[in-house]
DNA sequence: AATAACATTGGAGTAAGCTCCAATGTCAAG
DNA sequence: CTTGACATTGGAGCTTACTCCAATGTTATT
């Protein structure tokens, strides 16, 4: 019905992240409930969440009678995830940046578009790791060794 | 330098990724262009470049004098791997209102945030498989099975 | 009752990207 | 010339998220 494999679903119930209930005959029985938490899974693996930080806490519909402590924890660690998403989203732009710029370097060689790529490459390589300055210059000026 | 482990650095090396000169005792010697290549290669390892895509294709320093066949042919594949970061960045945009609207949820539960909550997956559901709609209502409204 | 087409299980294998290890080589300092 | 701190290599092991397999159980159909 998801499109997921079956061995999929069987190494969900094995690692506890889905594990339906059963029939008379040991067949495994998928809830709606069930199905909703498989969705949840399928959008949170999409932007990069690990099966195992997704374990146990989307299963949403299981919090009726809610822990408000439980609850906070939960939205505080969707609030993590989600700095964590935006920054990570602040950096694709970046490089979706600095793929044009390449694309348009590697059609139209010239003075102006390498210099465009250079400063792009530099920009994003210190924003992805907050690194001395420094050592870019010296990567980039550094004849020698 | 560029806070590469050694051992990173020596598996780079065996797949033929970075593969640096060497000195007379045969102990790596990292050029400046190596570097640079390490470089590129951390900023599309961030942007979920496989090592195999990066392969061979991100040495500009290589591109002085030039094919242009093989220019537009890279430039394609940029081109390429550019819409599909624009298509990611879309999905993730979605996931991170996703991730706002379930905190908020889960801080203060009523039926105008759950319906939003529940409008949002179905719409970032719908656009990451392009699925029928019939199925997510017939998820979403069956109480049995 | 026999067969096909499903389901179950434990366990092994896969791919990517490292990460670690043991055996050995190189080299500078004491 | 020995010691220690590096380097080299091949090869094994790890993690994540599956994916496949063989042996066996269940169910529906002929």
């Amino acid at each position: 019905m998801l499109q997921i494999p079956k061995d999929t679903l069987r190494y969900y119930d094995r690692i506890g992240i889905v594990s339906p209930s059963r029939r008379e005959n040991r067949y495994r029985k998928y809830s709606r409930d069930d199905l909703i938490d498989l969705m949840n899974i399928q959008i949170m693996q999409y932007a990069d969440f690990a099966l195992d930080e997704i374990r146990g806490r989307f299963s949403f519909h299981k919090l009726d009678h809610i822990d408000p402590a439980y609850c906070e924890e939960v939205a505080s660690f969707l609030d993590a995830k989600n700095a964590e998403m935006r920054k990570k989203i602040a950096h694709l732009e970046k490089v979706s940046q600095l793929l044009h710029t390449a694309a348009a370097t590697l059609r139209d060689f010239n003075h102006e578009s390498d210099q465009r790529l250079t400063e792009t490459v530099r920009e994003i390589y210190q924003s992805i790791r907050s690194i001395e300055p420094k050592i870019f210059e010296e990567v980039c000026n550094d004849r020698q060794d």
